[in-house]
DNA sequence: TCTGGGGTCCTAGGACCC
DNA sequence: TCTGGGGTCCTAGGACCC
């Protein structure tokens, strides 16, 4: 069936809620983030502005960009507005982050219209009521409505028809193919290989000798665009992490940078009532290529700032051999094994009648009885929300 | 061109158990 | 005494995505 998968895609999403935000920004370069670009608006993509990049160089190739601080709750709010939008249109959605998600809208031909005509309905409702654009691809598969989307940005709509996927995908750079990589591209590169046609040519076993198993009977089947992947709702997030990148000179300067990355970590477990089991250290060496991971599973699961860092300390000094042959530019430590915090209780204060502390500490009281508060914490919107937000988050 | 921060999933080997 | 298949958990690394 044609185009019973959509994938919608705001375009250049924090970038397009500045501008929407602020007239003056319209029409004019804009780059969200000074130390790293998060995002760049089209007019700054046009002088080869790109996400990720340093912010010295963006402001290089792009001297006249308007550069604004990154506004969390903003990108939030404005999330659940187009997930509204959404969730109007397609009783099945699955969200792969605060911008961009695949809609399900088989079945709904004599309710709604045609995919085609679905997707159009979807870009003219989130122009009206979030007020940005969105890029909307259609296809029978998952990739096909992905690459679909890729190809037509920004603020395009693409169907790809049924039997029309092959035609569609073949000519395109193999690159373009979501679930590509670097890695994977540079070892079809060597191979010959350019365009997805290319790649649908060899065998299975032959993709299966050059990228493994799992990898090379995925690609084998998406080049021909067949995913058999369901439009499926996420489940919560299995992870929480934080990192600090730049040079790190000495056992002072690194524990007081874990200490910092742990701290964040465990606040936001903390605020999203979650413990783990799992500590994951992270290391990148002074040659900024080479990596390495330590982990250890901890006999009980925590949000303890104490117990994570006693453990992500022991990791660390594990690892001093390598360290001290390097040195060191990136620590980070991530928790996983996640469940629940069953001792403890999260409740937006403005959802629990009054808007104060006290208010929502007597709605516990009443509930749970009046010795039940061993610890309250007042954390901020922006600690339960940003940054970074993933999409088992935002419903 | 020097270097993002936050995630997900897969692979592969070893330990341990039945 | 020797061989064995299958499952789960843990650790380390790698690829990919936004």
């Amino acid at each position: 069936v044609s185009g019973t998968i959509l994938h919608a895609d705001a375009d250049a999403f924090f970038a397009a809620v500045e501008q929407r935000d602020d007239r003056r920004l319209r029409g004019r370069p804009v780059i969200v983030g000074g130390g790293v670009v998060m995002a760049a608006s089209y007019e700054a993509r046009a002088f080869g502005v790109r996400g990720g990049m340093s912010g010295p160089r963006a402001r290089r190739l792009c001297p006249d960009a308007v550069v604004v601080e990154p506004r969390f709750d903003a990108y939030v709010e404005a999330s659940r507005a187009l997930f509204g939008v959404f969730a109007r249109t397609a009783p099945l959605v699955e969200g792969v982050s605060l911008e961009e998600a695949f809609l399900d809208v088989r079945g709904l031909e004599r309710i709604a219209g045609s995919p085609e005509w679905i997707a159009a309905r979807l870009r003219r409702e989130v122009r009206a009521a979030v007020g940005l654009a969105v890029t909307v691809g259609a296809a029978s598969s998952k990739v096909v409505a992905k690459v679909a989307s890729r190809t037509a940005k920004p603020d395009g709509l693409l169907v790809v028809p049924a039997g029309g996927e092959l035609e569609f995908l073949h000519p395109l750079p193999l690159e373009r193919l979501w679930g590509v990589g670097p890695a994977t591209a540079r070892k079809l590169r060597r191979r010959g290989l350019v365009t997805v046609g290319d790649v649908a040519r060899l065998t299975e076993n032959e993709l299966v000798g050059l990228l493994g198993r799992n990898a090379g009977r995925h690609l084998h089947a998406i080049a021909r665009g067949e995913d058999p992947r369901p439009v499926r709702p996420r489940g919560r997030r299995r992870s929480f992490g934080s990192q600090f990148a730049g040079e790190l000179r000495g056992a002072a300067e690194t524990d007081a940078a874990l200490a910092a990355v742990v701290e964040r970590v465990t606040r936001r477990m903390r605020a999203s009532g979650r413990i783990g089991r799992t500590v994951v250290l992270r290391l990148r060496f002074g040659d900024y290529a080479t990596r390495a991971s330590r982990s250890r599973t901890l006999v009980e699961p925590t949000a303890s700032t104490a117990a994570i860092l006693a453990a992500a300390r022991a990791l660390l000094a594990s690892a001093t051999p390598l360290i001290e042959r390097d040195g060191l530019t990136l620590v980070g430590v991530s928790v996983l094994g996640l469940e629940d915090d069953a001792d403890q209780l999260v409740l937006p204060v403005d959802g629990a009648g009054g808007g104060s502390l006290d208010a929502a500490l007597n709605v516990v009281r009443d509930r749970f009885g009046s010795d039940a508060i061993t610890r309250a914490t007042l954390l901020g919107r922006e600690e339960r929300l940003a940054p970074w937000v993933g999409p088992g988050d935002v419903r």
